[in-house]
DNA sequence: TTCGGATAGATAACATGTTATCTATTGTAG
DNA sequence: CTACAATAGATAACATGTTATCTATCCGAA
């Protein structure tokens, strides 16, 4: 009697709560609820999630370098490259050589940038809040804190 | 004294915090930091992560259609209409139309399919088992559910 | 000092994500 | 029965994800 049945035609049941309950598929079904809260906003603005991304995280560390800010977006070189090239010339961010490294860059908004996320960031706070209030206060920073821990264990 | 500031170049502090620590990058991070172990065993088989996760649903449920094949694998049917067209010319899995409703189509793992899913499966298996003897089994379904009731909350 | 390794970023090539729209079929109110 | 809305899926167009590779610069050991 081996534990490994044959495969057959027939539907896995015995695998199936496993798919359906497992950390990854979870993962991503939660962020696209969350961020389904975010996207009507976003597009009102003709922004796509990164970019926003991009914009407030360059708001708040102005002189960032673009690796940093790839690690602080979760956004991969190749596809920040990108967006940095249209982004800039969109006229929302600077990019500027780094005397002593020139191979380094460093990013800022421009005035055009800084209204954008000007505008923009009241209505975001103000969804964020309505998730958490939905959620729970402590149950949203409990949750957060959970997933730093798991981070935290796998690396 | 207004609690907008106004906007200048200097680092905004008051919200590094808060993005950093912000829901939807909080899922993203932990997202990757979970798939980071599976890449290298997909990569064995030259499968990406949605191709793999496509796989073993049809695995799981023979004769799915394709818009339940979408919403249970988080893959927009634009997408699935790409990779269901690969797929079927690798020879990994089979579309059939329905007598009843010819708007639907129906999917199934073709022998190689099968095979390939009998190949991968174990190693899946081991990867996912090791990451929760990493966080703790019970942290595991704790944060498991967590995530099931936000997603709820929210909807 | 110099040469080889490391680092910052860009690019290529292909896969997937996202929104809008299109075709073909099905269900339904009139 | 018919016109019309709804549904299943495909396609277009563009943005991002992913891996591999490339260039330029920097750094450190011989």
């Amino acid at each position: 009697m081996s534990r490994k049945p044959p495969i057959t035609d027939e539907p896995d049941t015995s695998q199936l709560r496993r798919f359906e309950e497992a950390l990854p598929i979870a993962l991503l079904r939660t962020r696209e609820v969350v961020m389904a809260r975010f996207r009507p906003h976003l597009a009102e603005y003709g922004m796509t999630e990164q970019q926003w991304r991009l914009i407030r995280v360059v708001q708040q560390r102005p002189g960032i370098d673009a690796t940093a800010l790839s690690e602080a977006c979760c956004i991969l070189m190749p596809s920040l490259s990108r967006m940095l090239k249209y982004l800039e010339s969109d006229g929302l961010l600077t990019r500027s050589k780094v005397k002593g490294d020139m191979r380094r860059q460093v990013i800022s908004l421009t005035r055009q940038g800084k209204d954008l996320f000007a505008k923009m960031a009241p209505k975001s706070e103000a969804i964020y809040a309505q998730i958490e209030t939905e959620f729970g206060r402590s149950d949203m920073s409990e949750l957060i804190a959970q997933l730093q821990t798991l981070r935290r264990s796998l690396k």
